[in-house]
DNA sequence: TGATACATGCAAATAAGTTGCAGTTATGAT
DNA sequence: ATCATAACTGCAACTTATTTGCATGTATCA
């Protein structure tokens, strides 16, 4: 674990758990965004079992601190990613098997003065994700 | 009703009951994205109450014919909104009040040769949300 | 080694959305 | 107009993701 999320959650009054380490383990191993449950599948897996629920609790507790991002594919349930350390991006999922690849782009950056001319809305965020078809499933 | 979407019903088989007539003005009377739920409330109150359930299924229903779009703003919730011969556009979203409004834009028209190109994937559509403070909120 | 605030597991609750089924209705053909 | 039929609806029950309450456990620091 880098010792810059080291620091965020010491910053934030959180312990070094076991739990916790091996949570963040699973999600800086994963090249793409993953599920609450797939997280747990893996913890226990890796004989790191732990609650789901603590798995949710951590997930909103890491959001909390900016060192995750949550993000939607209409799947019903979310994905979540580390951003801490990472390049801003997005993703495309491929309708047929779900897989999920990263965009290493943003199109938006230079937008959001425009938005907030338009709109009078401080803009502070976007989610982007494109969807299609892999080569396998076209 | 516009008869467009008469036609577009009648292509699919669908019939013209009185809950989804009641359901689709809804969806066309709104401004902006709104939920199963609110929909189900609003029909209440004009009187042409429909089961919660019906409206579920009538949504998937006029997403499949593509009528409409399923937006998600991490909410827990979808939220629906007709584009069915409405310009395609964006939204963002205030995180205090949760008020959507409508970004008459889209950045990436352009974008998808390039991704496709880049992945493989042949990329047919995308989600795009901003987040941010509107006035009141600020 | 304590004290204590933070964290965990389990069970139960919540909430969105889906499914099965029996009865109802729109539709277009007679 | 009446009829046959496929489509539609409501209700209850179900599924699944996520949250909450609470008693017990543990990392951290003095
Ligand atoms: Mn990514
Ligand atoms: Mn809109
Ligand atoms: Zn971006
Ligand atoms: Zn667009």
């Amino acid at each position: 674990m880098p010792n810059s999320i080291r620091d965020s959650l010491k910053a934030g009054g959180k312990k070094l758990t076991r739990a916790r380490i091996a949570i963040l383990a699973v999600l800086e191993q994963s090249h793409f965004p993953i599920t609450a449950a797939e997280i747990h599948a893996r913890l226990i897996k890796a004989r790191a079992g732990a609650d789901l629920v603590t798995v949710y609790r951590n997930l909103a507790m890491l959001q909390g601190l900016g060192l995750l991002s949550a993000i939607g594919f209409h799947e019903g349930q979310m994905r979540y990613e580390v951003c801490h350390g990472r390049a801003h991006h997005h993703h495309i999922q491929c309708r047929g098997c779900g897989k999920i690849i990263d965009l290493m782009l943003c199109p938006l950056q230079n937008l959001t003065k425009r938005i907030e001319e338009q709109t009078q809305f401080s803009v502070d965020g976007h989610a982007l994700e494109f969807f299609g078809w892999c080569p396998q499933c076209r």
